[in-house]
DNA sequence: GAGTCAATCTTGAATGATTCAAGAAAACAT
DNA sequence: ATGTTTTCTTGAATCATTCAAGATTGACTC
């Protein structure tokens, strides 16, 4: 898990570089599962100054283009985060909010088969635990 | 899947039987997985009237007691159900936000097993699938 | 390297869902 | 019936996110 080069990921999506866009993806590369505050804290740091507004635009145009996951764990803003493509889920600390990534034990495709999906076409499963991280677990 | 008495269930829950509460009972009878503004509607069409704060205590109220559940899919408000207790999952269709019921193919506690859990007590598996539902498919 | 055009960023305001707060009304126990 | 506590009403506040208009910037062409 080694930094990938933010001016390479752009360009190879088709995306423009610009400063905003370069920061926010170092920023994410520092902070998996940040949210957009805490993002564009970050990416201040570097830059020096970036609307919110941008980061959030930045956040939208890399999650479309496929290079950023957004996800929303039920009471926390989005968060975002830069591994894609692989089908990994999540584990959310009910206490303090922390967040991991967690293969999924089935293989590549897990869950995708439901007992009865309504006549559902399904194309994602999305696999949320909930619990308590070590931390939380320890203080308790 | 017949309606339980919203009177009973109050009662049984050791909590205040009240027409806000027993009107949003009937409703989520009527509409499993609806949000809260429609609640209110159908509350409302019931009793003539009733304050949407008093739906969300209502709600907040029976979430607590463990009489329903709420669910938050990405991208929605959230969603009531009077389904509780048993470990069922939902499909969520991306077009529509429709949402069903599904009963994971796994067992009684599916998924509940994640590879490498980083360290947390897990607790919980929510399984979220996304797709298409059969109206959406058929007009495509 | 300057000119051009579209994409992106800044600023400021709007929206939607939810929560907070204070007083009025209603439920339950005695 | 009466009192106490919970719940409901009304009105405002908050948080995350989006919308909109104009200024700036990136990248391509000459």
């Amino acid at each position: 898990m080694h930094a990938a080069d933010p001016v390479a990921l752009l360009r190879g999506s088709g995306l423009r570089v610009t400063r905003p866009r370069v920061a926010v993806i170092h920023a994410l590369e520092q902070h998996p599962h940040a949210e957009v505050d805490r993002l564009a804290e970050v990416a201040r740091a570097d830059l020096g100054a970036v609307s919110t507004q941008a980061v959030y635009d930045v956040l939208r145009a890399l999650t479309e283009a496929g290079v950023v996951r957004r996800i929303e764990p039920a009471g926390s803003p989005a968060r975002f985060e830069l591994r894609v493509g692989d089908n990994h889920h999540h584990v959310v600390c009910r206490s303090c909010g922390a967040i991991a990534d967690v293969d999924c034990a089935v293989g590549a495709r897990p869950c995708l088969d439901a007992s009865d999906t309504q006549g559902f076409v399904i194309d994602e499963a999305e696999v949320t635990y909930w619990g308590t991280c070590p931390d939380c677990t320890q203080i308790h």
